[in-house]
DNA sequence: GCCAACGTTGGC
DNA sequence: GCCAACGTTGGC
């Protein structure tokens, strides 16, 4: 099993939302990075949920689980939305997402301030400068820490 | 709201 | 296949 972390502004869906909702499809990434990273993951594995733009509260809020993996994007071929593809066709599709499930929120959110200013978390890909990537995958070690400080 | 970083597009 | 122009992300 692997661990990821995922970002989303709290604005356009947050986790709260997740809870209300209980499972959700993470459509919209046109990234390839970040899809790609999506196509390795696997049901049951673990997911960080970050709420990112959030000024002082920006930092990892919870975790969700993996439920489904390999679906097909269906805002692609969505001509009226904004992730609309003119290059993706229903037997080519470019984009495609996993579904997630809300596990937790956590009592004690784990601000980028304090993921920055300590020296265990450097080396996570979500504390380097210019980090723009919306799924990234995380260190076990990483994980492990990040879930007993946040639960 | 600014702007640095960086991914994507398209002309050549 | 290079690279300039442009758009987007996201911290501050």
């Amino acid at each position: 099993m692997q661990h990821w972390l995922m970002k989303s502004e709290a604005d356009c869906y947050s986790i709260d939302d997740l809870k209300q909702d209980k499972k959700t499809l993470w459509t919209e990434v046109r990234n390839y990075q970040a899809r790609n990273f999506m196509r390795d993951m696997q049901v049951g594995d673990i997911v960080l949920f970050y709420h990112s733009n959030g000024g002082a509260a920006t930092g990892i809020v919870g975790e969700v689980r993996v439920s489904k993996v390999g679906v097909v994007d269906p805002t692609q071929f969505d001509a009226a939305s904004e992730y609309y593809d003119a290059k993706a066709s229903k037997g080519k599709p470019r984009w495609e997402c996993v579904e997630v499930q809300f596990v937790k929120k956590y009592e004690n959110p784990i601000l980028l301030s304090e993921l920055k200013a300590k020296k265990q978390y450097q080396d996570m890909i979500v504390t380097q400068p210019g980090n723009r990537l919306s799924i990234t995958p995380v260190k076990r070690k990483h994980f492990d820490l990040i879930s007993k400080v946040g639960s």
